[in-house]
DNA sequence: CGTCAGGTTGACGCGGGTCAAAATGAGTGG
DNA sequence: CCACTCATTTTGACCCGCGTCAACCTGACG
């Protein structure tokens, strides 16, 4: 269950057989979490690390009148929260979306990692700042991007990420999200994502329908999103 | 000059006489840029991080129309790109706002820190990871709040951010960009953040003329903008 | 066949974009 | 000290994207 983590980590870099076996040793613990579970709270102490074996998770934020912003979403392979590891107590919460299957991995695990094996740190490392440049991009959408267009920026960014551990078709990809979720991830409201569906529906870009994301024209979709996949470091130089 | 940034470490963090002689010994050269001089250029390779220390910068995105979006604002005392230590070449652009001074810190001066003082290396992944905190409530500015929410959380955090490098009074700050820098930031015409700041004004929340922020009712104004300054991580737990 | 979550559509209003133009203010040169 | 310039701020008019409220439809499930 673990590949699928390090199938993501070999998409940008190599990894020798000990590193191979440290990483196998990081996970302490997995268990099964049911949709819509709130796993990690803002604000709580942390002693460990979740990654995500499989399943869709996100992290959101609550605001006080009670509407929430997902900041970002989480595939198989991803950890859900490695910047615990240095932040202790999180600004923001993380949920399962769909049923999952997590791993645990205890701090002092990353604490002895870094301090015997520092190049796997710093992958790591590349990794939280990976969750950044997603974080940017998202901003560029949530800033300045017409409902349609930060729709497709999302639908193409996911099917790179799903794709990168061998969960996507050349031409769509599993998707059970509700549109009120998709649309907590888009800053718009789920009656506007509605009419922005059927908007790329009959314009031919894209149709999401039955937890299913078929790309009719990607080439299109992504011109329509000015989607340029750099900021997903596909191709990072070799540490 | 590296002073603020011993400041804006030890704000958060303790730092012994050794590793404040590591951070020291970090910069390699400082310089000074004029403002409004693109300093980082997206998907340029990068062989050492910038350190600001003294004047105002930004990160931001370029869209294919011509506009912008800034995805953070960066203070005295942090680095515009500790992040590119590991991802090499940045997904978006790092620009003076003001006249700056800046340090140069080579990749390998910090390579060798991470293996030598593991613990330090924790401190800068630390910063990183605030970063990424930080880009996450900009999410939720752009996706959730209101213009003037949205300006009001930005002015808030800027008060803090300034404050913990000694450059905010206790009701107000120099904030030297222009109305469309602004603008660019909160994701809105500078048309619109003209009339934004002129109900602000009219509010007594905070008024913001001659390149100085005047916190008119600081109370009223966290209020109105869910400020809860938790994702700054002032108090982070002891490593 | 009833129930209920989630998806869909319509009507209407407001926040904020867009275009145009005027006012203000910091430099600069005479 | 004044005239001129150019960036920036400010205001007005108009319109559209998206939020809001209210129904209605659909499909999964017991």
């Amino acid at each position: 269950m673990i590949e699928r983590h390090l199938t993501r980590i070999r998409a940008r870099h190599a990894l020798s057989a000990d590193e191979e076996q440290v990483v196998r040793g990081l996970l302490a613990d997995t268990r099964s979490v049911e949709a819509r579970r709130t796993v990690i709270r803002e604000g709580e102490r942390l002693e460990a690390s979740t990654l995500l074996l499989d399943g869709l998770m996100c992290r959101y934020k609550d605001l006080r009148n009670g509407q929430r912003q997902v900041t970002e979403l989480h595939v198989p392979g991803d950890f859900a929260d490695m910047h615990s590891f240095t932040l202790k107590r999180l600004d923001h919460n993380v949920q399962t979306l769909t049923d999952c299957v997590i791993g645990l991995v205890p701090h002092e695990r990353i604490q002895r990692m870094t301090e015997t094996h520092p190049r796997l740190a710093r992958l790591y490392w590349f990794g939280t700042n990976l969750d950044a440049a997603i974080h940017r991009e998202w901003e560029v959408s949530l800033g300045k991007r017409w409902a349609a267009e930060r729709t497709a920026a999302l639908f193409c960014e996911m099917h790179v990420r799903l794709g990168l551990v061998g969960m996507a078709d050349p031409d769509g990809y599993g998707f059970p999200l509700t549109q009120t979720e998709l649309a907590e991830c888009l800053g718009i409201t789920p009656i506007h994502l509605n009419r922005t569906l059927k908007e790329l529906r009959e314009a031919g870009l894209v149709e999401f329908r039955s937890r299913y994301v078929s790309l009719l024209d990607l080439p299109r979709l992504r011109s329509m999103a000015d989607f340029d996949e750099n900021y997903l470091y596909l191709d990072p130089d070799p540490l």
